[in-house]
DNA sequence: AAAATTAATTAACGCGCGTAAAATTTAAGT
DNA sequence: ACTTAAATTTTACGCGCGTTAATTAATTTT
């Protein structure tokens, strides 16, 4: 096979016997050619390893298949899972996924939007940085590439939107951690990078209130996405310190929390659910390592997959209804509660 | 700025003054027109906002400025934090990283890596499955792409290799177990999907002959990269059943580590390099997260900034030189000894 | 200021493919 | 076999830019 080289469709043309413009239709959508031309090429393919280059491709095509994915940070497990989720999630469509971190920096975020749009995505999935991002070049981008935010949203913005129900997963463990022992006091970075977090903390607002507890929020200086740092550092001042008024810590997510139990350790606390244990630490996210920390890390699930997949396919359907979405769209799942020891 | 918009480089000329042919030459290296025309040029730029078409660039120019980088698994931090350097150093060089993870499975590295040959890159920078990658495909790939391989090598394949030294790191740790303490057993998979793995047990048997203790290797079932579920799961049975002939283990990577630690935290053990100590732990990598195990995980640290760095520079004097290297180029790093309290 | 050098312009071709219109072939239906 | 509809082939243009060769303009040199 492969005696010569095919350079290109016209090449390939000749030797498959096809005419070039049946080969493009072909290549475009093999279903929308006969079956017995499609065998015919489909045989010649196998032979000759012929390929159309994708540049001059995607110049003349209106729409490229490419889907352009967004996350604000590939080094957070979460959103490196998540991310994978939604590449997968793309390639089973038959899409071309291109995957941006943008590092933690906002201003990463909008230069990622700015090299995609040069690169015409079919659509894009964005995971954007809530507050911190640059709303009106995220609005200018939505306008010219339809796009779907997961995890956090943009208030307002693009054509649709899918996450956790923050209020409802933080009513979950609140109310699980209530009828468990102490009320869970609240932990947060003071200038939160996580997008998520201002919903959490007016979800515990409204939880503790709802179940008549007087709330007590802790929030701890410190910039970027070195959580675990974050948590271990000022987490254990503020236990040494005796700041939290009851014996249980919410932590505005599972990294934090991590932080704030190496913490504990290292002041020979013990943490934990049991009678012997001095205090109780929780998170929110479910993340990857969380099972394995010590004690294991009572938490709240996102269904990193129902997400991922629902935001897919949601932009999807934008796709290939080549209209835009009459109005935007909001899904929100559920989190699932996740009793480990630690709290 | 901006009034009506521009859609090709021919309107560009129009409305910036400037001829076509030396609008190309600009956009190719700035620094290839006189300075007056490339201020003329970048006054226009400022109001019109226009940009080449990326498609119709790359289909002429022999060599985009593209370059793939593929990690095994993103969803390692290990490859996120690694992958993350070598796009950064992809970006101040002026290059369009590419960056694929082929989620664990081999077969979705030969599939990016044609992906990637359609994408006609000037280069990549390959962290390799090793042994579970398919030679021929990459040996294939190499030849028509310049490769530099990362973290893992594929023996005599590609124009050059960056990596950790595992012989002087496994050494280095098993010496300062030796000192400080009882020496180590190693704790492994049986069928590692780390590529490294098997170079730390040949290392870990040559230092401890080196030492004059006897070694044990331990090596337990397990597929996939669910790392920290397999040292969790079986090394706890280890742990319980009292198999390991010191009180010291080296697991073959941090994951396992943490893993284990988790297992013997369940089991009540104190792990640690203190007196009233039961075992200790030791890993290898300095995982991103070794830092907040409890307790603290002692390890050998890959310098993951002076490995992407090399590897990355290295790609590029390659590209620039427009030559292939005479022979192939090794470098390994030193890895560093990181004592925490584990171990 | 004239000569020599360097840079920019004009004109034109090619890259590999999408796509449209008209002509032709093939398959399906009666 | 004859009509119709569907699929394929022919022919031809366009996309946006790289690139080259010949020409003209701008700059530097002496």
């Amino acid at each position: 096979m492969g005696q010569q080289k095919i350079r290109n469709m016209e090449e390939f043309a000749a030797v498959s016997g096809i005419s070039r413009p049946t080969l493009s239709k072909y290549f475009n959508d093999p279903d929308s050619v006969r079956r017995s031309t499609r065998e015919r090429i489909e045989t010649a393919l196998s032979q000759h390893d012929y390929r159309p280059n994708v540049y001059a491709v995607n110049q003349n095509r209106r729409k490229t298949r490419n889907i352009g994915v967004v996350v604000p940070n590939l080094a957070d497990p979460f959103f490196s899972e998540i991310g994978r989720e939604v590449e997968l999630a793309c390639l089973a469509a038959g899409y071309s996924p291109i995957l941006l971190s943008s590092h933690g920096n906002p201003a990463q975020e909008r230069a990622n939007l700015d090299s995609l749009r040069a690169l015409k995505p079919a659509g894009v999935l964005l995971a954007p940085f809530g507050k911190a991002s640059d709303r009106g070049a995220i609005e200018r981008f939505c306008r010219d590439v339809p796009v779907v935010t997961f995890d956090a949203t943009v208030e307002g913005v693009c054509e649709a939107f899918v996450g956790t129900d923050n209020f409802q997963s933080v009513e979950l463990i609140v109310e699980y951690l209530c009828r468990s022992g102490e009320p869970p006091c609240f932990f947060e970075m003071k200038t939160p990078s996580n997008p998520n977090a201002n919903k959490r903390r007016q979800a515990y607002l409204e939880a503790m209130e709802r179940h008549g507890f007087a709330p007590h929020i802790h929030q701890v200086p410190g910039e970027g996405w070195n959580f675990e740092e974050i948590g271990a550092t000022e987490g254990g001042k503020l236990i040494s310190a005796g700041a939290f008024e009851t014996d249980t810590v919410l932590c505005s997510n599972d990294r934090l929390a991590i932080g704030m139990l190496s913490a504990a350790y290292e002041l020979g606390l013990r943490v934990g659910h049991g009678k012997d244990c001095t205090m109780r630490i929780a998170g929110q996210d479910d993340h990857p390592f969380s099972r394995y920390t010590c004690p294991p890390l009572t938490t709240i699930a996102q269904d990193y997959g129902a997400i991922a997949n629902r935001a897919a396919s949601t932009l999807f359907r934008i796709i290939e209804s080549e209209t835009r979405l009459s109005e935007r769209e909001e899904t929100l799942f559920e989190g699932k509660l996740v009793m480990r020891a630690s709290a």
